[in-house]
DNA sequence: TTCCCCCGTCGAAGCGCTTCGACGTTCCGT
DNA sequence: ACGGAACGTCGAAGCGCTTCGACGGGGGAA
């Protein structure tokens, strides 16, 4: 192994120098820093990482907690995940997965070990039992949804709550009076998760505000479920012109089982959606709908943890807003529907 | 921070005793070890990464490099992770996640600064650049998936090969005698992906020995595409009573469109896939498939990796038998149809 | 009993890097 | 022309842990 030891003595200076050529914490002359370029080239030396990190207190690697839950949509996960990693390496930083399985104990073992510099927890509930720990850690931590009291951490997401009530107010605004939401699965909200609940006040709060006729069903994630679901409401709300959908898996069997049922979308039925463009734009009918921006939540989330290490003052809350991208599922409301 | 020296100091005992008494390298007798876990307990002591790296030389971090490629199916991908990380933890190491965007040089960085003991590729083509590079590496190496020449890497896949002829087989075993292949997305064969041209293979060699009339469909990963393949298929071989679905996207869309043009499955039509249980399962036809055992790659590759660390010796290449899950898509060829 | 060896423990020497204080030089302002 | 700041570099001191060799004491074999 190649050590800065021999790229100094090929570079004809000392250790500490070659150190300050890579950090550029101390001034350095071009010659020298030159001179050391091409020895570390030459040598093909890379700085032994746990060595850096003992010595630095930095191991330049960030947690990132994933969730595996019944009821929540693998694909925008894995698109976090991927933007985290894309986002941490801009930064000179690697990422370390872990699984909420391991829970709270996986949390303070990769802190306390000094594994990890920063922690990026997803899938964050209203009253999530990690919060008091996350506290006490002395490490920098972002959270990717939004509890009940962010008391001090730094919380970042789509503004869910913006996101439900512009679905409605598109609705509202193309003459429609009775709307309904299609929700996550029942799990998501008795576990009080934020982001499925503050949908859900959105969507009530500006039906209310319109004075629209509103309701909300949770439903599973399953075409059948979502052919009862249907069925249910055209029962119970034979008027319902707008559906809101916010349940990725459910979204095409959903409008399939409408046009079954004798709706057509979007001459009868307005559907808007909270979900993946690529599942939004790839459907038979393409849904008007609102992303999920997670690259770029993936992005500021580490972002913030860069701000968080380097002491840099940051928000606490970083509500990204919605934005919605028409399609051909909504239409205005016909008068003899 | 509490420190190997402070739990020493505690315990009565010199650092190198609790060392040796975490790591068990060294006899220690019974009451020493119980003193010093009392001691460990009551400082809360955790020893640091990054010092336990430079020390030992071992990070005890595994690399996973994760697909981002067009045409793989998420939730997959998604679950072999899952399943790697859970592994990696029985043996007392964490995980540090790569995209495949960073390629080679995402590879020898975090081999180079021993950030990892050992890496884990996944989605491996054919011919993959990365091979030469691994075999250079001075760590281990486990693949997922199979390149035409592992010559001296570790691999480890279902055997996609025995699945294509498994599927075959039940079909030729029920009587059907013309059969189809709706495979994955077009890239996904021109990239020379393995696992999805050995099932090409197993399905033409059990289809040719068992004189059956069969044809190969690679399919873009849209609801729109499985309806122009199900009427071209109908239209190119009316005589089909057999199909093989290996692209999960397509399976639900495909059935449906099948049943549109007025094939009833089982009845008229049988159909076989390779594909998540859960998938399968939750369809409105569950469909006899069969898995990829993902949580079981993801611990043998693990497994594989902790004993190429060890020095033991591990087979180069672990092919696992597919099993088959008989569910309602299945059904003997009717005389008349 | 004597010799050896194994058990259980200790002390010291690093692992490869960063960082702090120090020191000579140069350059500026006055 | 001189004091002082800023520059560029060095040496040494660790960061917290593992591991190697050593050593005293006890037990088995001879």
């Amino acid at each position: 192994m190649v050590k800065i030891t021999d790229v100094a003595r090929h570079a004809g200076v000392s250790p500490s120098t070659v150190s300050y050529a890579l950090s550029g914490k101390r001034p350095i002359s071009e010659a020298t820093r030159l001179r050391v370029e091409e020895a570390i080239r030459r040598l093909g030396y890379r700085p032994h990482a746990g060595a850096r990190a003992l010595a630095s207190s930095r191991s330049n690697v960030l947690a990132l907690v994933v969730p595996l839950r019944a009821g929540i949509h693998v694909p925008v996960v894995m698109q976090f995940a991927v933007s985290v990693v894309t986002a941490a390496r801009t930064h000179d930083h690697d990422v370390l997965l872990l699984t909420q399985e391991e829970g709270e104990d996986g949390l303070r073992r990769v802190a306390d070990t000094a594994l990890v510099d920063a922690l990026i927890v997803m899938d964050v509930q209203l009253h999530d039992p990690r919060l008091p720990l996350l506290r006490a850690l002395e490490r920098p931590s972002v959270l990717i949804g939004f509890p009940a009291a962010p008391d001090g951490l730094t919380c970042i997401d789509l503004d869910f709550k913006a996101a439900g009530e512009l679905c409605v107010e598109r609705l509202a605004g193309l003459g429609h009076r009775v709307v309904a939401l299609v929700g996550s699965p029942p799990e998501v909200y008795v576990r009080g998760t934020a982001f499925a609940q503050r949908v859900v006040q959105g969507f009530t709060a500006a039906a209310d505000r319109n004075g629209l006729s509103s309701s909300v069903h949770p439903c599973e994630a399953s075409p059948a479920a979502a052919r009862r679901i249907a069925e249910q409401l055209l029962r119970e709300q034979p008027a319902l012109t707008g559906v809101v959908v916010h349940n990725e898996p459910v979204l095409e069997p959903l409008i399939e089982a409408f046009e079954q049922l004798g709706l057509r979308v979007p001459a009868d039925l307005s559907v808007t959606a909270i979900c993946p463009d690529e599942l939004a734009g790839g459907l038979r009918v393409p849904v008007t709908s609102i992303a999920i921006p997670s690259a770029e939540v993936g992005a500021r989330a580490v972002d913030l943890l860069m701000r968080q290490l380097d002491g840099t003052p940051c928000p606490e809350a970083t509500l990204l807003t919605p934005r919605m991208t028409e399609r051909a599922s909504t239409a205005p409301r016909t008068l003899n529907s």
